[in-house]
DNA sequence: CATGAATGAGTCTTCATTCAT
DNA sequence: AATGAATGAAGACTCATTCAT
C-alpha cells in the first residue's frame, strides 16, 4: 500500500505503467487460472515486464496477489431511480452481469479455496466487492423502510443475503444465468418482508 | 459398478482398504488444500501407501479426485417430520453443518476454481451433493403447495434457491455460521409464497 | 538356455507358444523402440501375457533381450548357382532386404548403443546374423580362389568386409537403399583382387 | 550465431562455460550411455551446474541433445601432402582415430536407435561429421582422377562409401581396431578404379 | 503355472525466488 | 530501476521388479 508513490530517493522512479500493467494480469490470470496453477512467468509475460521486476515490487506471491485483488473496485453503481423494486433489480443485475465479466466465480472459488492458505484474499474480496454491494442493497433497503414499504424490525443483512443468495444458489446448481433471477428474488423479499395489513 | 464380478479373479485382489483410505486422503486434501496445492505424494502418505498404488488404480491425478468426488455421498436426510417449517429448516441445518464438517466452502471453492480446467470436479459436486439436496427441499415444498400452505404457481426451483441461498451469501459476506440463518430463509420463503387469503 | 525344455518337476509345463510370443514381441519392440525405450509391460501388452510371466521365465530385461537376440536366426541364405559375381549379389541383395524387413539398422543400432552396459546384445547380434552372412559370402570367395578368379594370397575377410562395407557406410552417409550398390561393391572386390595377368 | 550481437544485452550475461560445460557433458554422456539411458542430472552434475539451468537454455532433452551434437565439429583434417593413397590413408586413420577417442561407434548406434523417434539426432551426425570426411575423401578421390589415376567414369560417392566401409563391416564382425584395414581399403579401391591399361 | 497388486527408485519438467549485471 | 541468469524444491508420472493369491 502506497509503496508505489512519492521516494524521494534519487534514481529512477518506478514506472506507475509497469504497476497496473502488473497488477491487471495478475488479476486477470487469477481469475482464469486460480492462484496456483498461475504463474508469475505468465504475470510477467502478459505485462511484458520481467519476473525480476513484479518481484521488486511484491515480496511474495501471495503479496502480488493480495495488491492485486486489493486494487479491485466496485464498478460504478446504477444510478438509483427511487423505486425500491426497480432499484434492487438494477443493483442485482449489475451484480450478475460484473462477475460474469470478470470471471466471478471462479475468482470467487481461488478464494475460497485458498481460504486456509491465504486468507487475505478472501478477505479482500470480501472488502472491495461483496460488502460494498451489500450497503447499496442496504441502502435502498433503509428507504424502502422509512417510507413504510417494509417491516421495521426487519432484519436487513439477511433480507440482503436473500436478495444475493439465490444467485450463488443457482449456479451452484448449474441453473446460473437464468434471466428472471433478480426478480424473482426481489419480489420474494419484498413480499415477505412487508408490513402486514399495508 | 460391476467391479466385484469379474470374469474369475485371477492373481492378488486389490485391497479394498486401500482404495477407501485413498479416496479419503485424496478428498480429505482436496478441501483443506485445494487441487493443485495437493500432491499425490501427500495422498499417498496419508493413507499409508506407495505413490505407485494410486496410479494403479487412477491414471491421473484429476482421475484420482474425480473418483474422489464421486464417492461423496450425501449423508442420511434428517427424518421428516410432516410439519413443514421444521421439517425445511432441519434440512437446512442439517446442509450447514455438513459443509462445515467436511470444509465444504473450500472444497466448493476449490471446484469452482478448477471449473476451466477440470469441469468434471464441479459437475460431479453438484451430482453427489448439491441436487440431493435441493430434491428433499423440493419435496418438501411440493407437499405443502399440496397442502395448499403455498401459492399452486409458486417456482419451487427458485425457492429451493431461496432457502439455501443465503447461507453462501452470509459466507461470503463473512457473516456465516449465524444461529438463525435458516429460519429466517424458511420464513421468509414461507411468508413469500404463502397462498394469498390464506 | 534350455530353460524352457523337459522340466521333470510336476505341475503345469510352461506354455511354448507364449514363450515364443513374448521372444517375438521383445525382439520387435527392440528393434522399433530401442533397449531404453521399450517396456515389459509393452511385451507383454503385445504377448498378451503377464508381466509376471515374462520374469517367470527371465529374471531381468537384459535376460529377456538377450534370449530373443539369441533367437534370432538367419533366414535361409540364397541357393548359390557357381557363378561367383552373381552368387556375392545375391548374398548381399537378401542382406540388405532382411535388414529393411526387420528395421536392421535400427537394431543394430541399439546393441551398439547398449555396448557398454549389456555387451552380450552386440555379441549375440554377430553371432547370430553377422558372423554367419560373412561365412556364406567368404565360401563363394574360397571357391572363386580355387577356380583362380581370385589372387591366392587376397584376404578374405577384408574382402567380405570390402563387400558389406558400403551398405553400412551408403546408409551412414543418408544414401541407403541404392539399387546398385551391391553390384558396384561386388564388381570392386573383383577387379581388385583379380590375380594379375589373368 | 547471432547469439552475440542480441540488440543490447540488459541483465545478466549467460555464463558461456556453463555452456559448453553442460554440451560437453551432455555429449560425453550421449556416448557412453545413449540417450534414454542418460539422465538430465547427470548431465547437470557433471557440468557441475543445477538442472534448470540446464532447462532455461534449453526447452527439453531432445533440445539439448540435439544442440550437443550440433555443436561437434570435425577435428582439423590431416594436411594432404599431394600422394593419392597417402592421403587418403591418412582420412581414414584420422576417422577412425576419432571414432574410438570420442566413442564414437556408441554414438553411432544411439543416433540409430533412435531415428524413429528423434531423426535430428542421426540427420546432425550426417551432417557434422559424416559428410564432410566423405567430402575429404571425395576431393583426394577428383584429383587423382583428374591425374589419370582413376577411370574418367568412376562413381566417386560408391567409391568413398568402398573406403569407409569396411570400417563399419569390421566392427561389426568384432574384428574392429586392425591396423592395416585403411591401406587395404585403399589399395582395393585404387587398383579397382585405375584407369585400365594405365 | 500364471496373474495382478504393490513398490521404490528415477525421469523430465515447472516454479517461486535470489543473484549478478 | 530493470533485466536475465541461476537455483533448490517439488510435482506428476513410468518402470523393472518383488509379493501374495
Amino acid at each position: 500500500m502506497g509503496e508505489t508513490s512519492m521516494s524521494k530517493g534519487a534514481g529512477r522512479p518506478r514506472s506507475a505503467e509497469k504497476d497496473a500493467a502488473i497488477l491487471r494480469a495478475a488479476l486477470e490470470l487469477l481469475a482464469t487460472h486460480g492462484y496456483t496453477r498461475m504463474s508469475l512467468s505468465q504475470v510477467a509475460a502478459s505485462a511484458q515486464v520481467s519476473k525480476s521486476t513484479i518481484h521488486l515490487r511484491w515480496k511474495t506471491k501471495a503479496d502480488l496477489l493480495t495488491a492485486a485483488l486489493a486494487a479491485v473496485r466496485m464498478a460504478d453503481a446504477p444510478p438509483a431511480v427511487g423505486d425500491t423494486r426497480q432499484d434492487l433489480v438494477a443493483i442485482l443485475e449489475d451484480f450478475a452481469a460484473t462477475v460474469q465479466r470478470v470471471r466471478g466465480m471462479a475468482l470467487i472459488g481461488t478464494c475460497l479455496a485458498e481460504e486456509a492458505h491465504t486468507p487475505d484474499l478472501l478477505a479482500l474480496l470480501r472488502e472491495r466487492t461483496v460488502l460494498p454491494r451489500r450497503a447499496l442493497l442496504r441502502e435502498v433497503l433503509e428507504r424502502a423502510r422509512e417510507r413504510g414499504e417494509i417491516r421495521r424490525d426487519a432484519d436487513l443483512e439477511a433480507a440482503v443475503s436473500a436478495l444475493l443468495g439465490p444467485f450463488y444458489a443457482d449456479y451452484m446448481a448449474g441453473r446460473g444465468g437464468r434471466r428472471t433471477w433478480a426478480e424473482q428474488a426481489v419480489d420474494l423479499v419484498l413480499t415477505g418482508l412487508r408490513t402486514p395489513g399495508a
